[in-house]
DNA sequence: GCATTTAGTAGATCGCAGTCTAACAATCAA
DNA sequence: TTGATTGTTAGACTGCGATCTACTAAATGC
């Protein structure tokens, strides 16, 4: 994928750098909706036609802007204490929240640009979502496999209403914090 | 609220269920995204300051002629049925998910459109989202008043798990089907 | 060199939501 | 009837994301 054929002039990667600096930083800074890709270019001293050679839409640039960034934040789960597994998901969620203080209005942003546009949908969801989703359903499967966790549940809806429910309190402007993280969890394994 | 103090011309609601007739239709049968102003005044046969004269936004006017339309669909759950508290709420979610098929695109978008708008957000949320989230929640109380669901249970928070997980299936084209009612169900009461 | 290929630059253009303007219309109060 | 008030109309205008155009720049292979 991706081959070059032959010569022509190679991609300047420090445009692409510069442009994923400028937009991380003005969209942190003065929210999604109000940067515009007039101010991320002259930002970023780059034309407007150079961003959309290598993004298609806002939406594609900022999701990789934030990712990069921000990777970490998805890591896999302490495996030193893997004996408890109330704790393992309680501390992942709260890892979780405490990311989304930072760029959770950016990230419902995008969840919102996902719904109009199918392309970046599909990219948004196989990047950010369904990683992330399907690291919950693992954790509770092993839950599962050790006793923790009743084997009538069914792990895949469990991790869509633990999933869900911090998306619906995000997107509704909801409090995330610790405290819900740990009743969370408490229905959970309730 | 909303007092007259004198004359003035009187506003003709004709204009305005022509506005909201053609953005339901338009919206239902094009999507939100491809509708634009222009085509919903032209079917309504109506000066675009009119449009603007009752509702603020686009999605102002979607929210309304949708909410008008559908307004049945966040009925009162059935009360023949209260002896049996699952086969409520899984009534109710078949129901909400029945709806959906018809309206899911829409809300979607329009779930989109409150991430960009504060104001709207607000009104989105007064009239769509936290009426659906506290007859979820007063079934829950019932049922666990009945002794169905046990006393334990912090119901705002199920309450927020089972709301989150249609939301996250929606959003994320999940299929929403009365086998995941069925699902939702059993481990709400599991 | 020179043709070919791919990138970058500057700026015009398009489509659409939302605002503004100016003229006209319908109502009430005096 | 006249003036004040509010609504409607048609269309110009603004701002912004995205596309398009024409030109220039940097690489390759012959």
């Amino acid at each position: 994928m991706s081959v070059k054929k032959s010569g022509g002039r190679p991609a300047n990667e420090e445009a692409s750098a510069a442009l994923k600096a400028a937009a991380l930083r003005l969209v942190r800074e003065t929210g999604y909706e109000k940067v515009s890709i007039a101010a991320i270019i002259a930002e970023a001293g780059v034309a407007r036609q150079t961003l959309y050679n290598r993004w298609d839409t806002k939406a594609d640039l900022i999701l990789e802007a934030i990712f990069e960034a921000t990777n970490s934040y998805a890591a896999e789960p302490d495996m030193d204490r893997a004996q408890d597994y109330r704790a393992q998901l309680e501390d992942f969620l709260i890892k979780v929240f405490e990311h989304l203080k930072l760029d959770g209005a950016t990230i419902r942003s995008l969840i919102a640009s996902s719904q109009q546009d199918a392309k970046f949908h599909a990219s948004f969801h196989a990047k950010f979502v369904l990683p992330r989703e399907q690291m919950m359903t693992l954790m509770l499967r092993r839950a599962q496999d050790h006793g923790a966790l009743s084997p009538a549940r069914n792990v895949e809806v469990l991790s869509t209403m633990i999933h869900g429910a911090f998306w619906y309190r995000l997107l509704n402007r909801g409090v995330l914090d610790a405290a819900f993280a740990k009743e969370i969890v408490a229905e959970t394994f309730a």
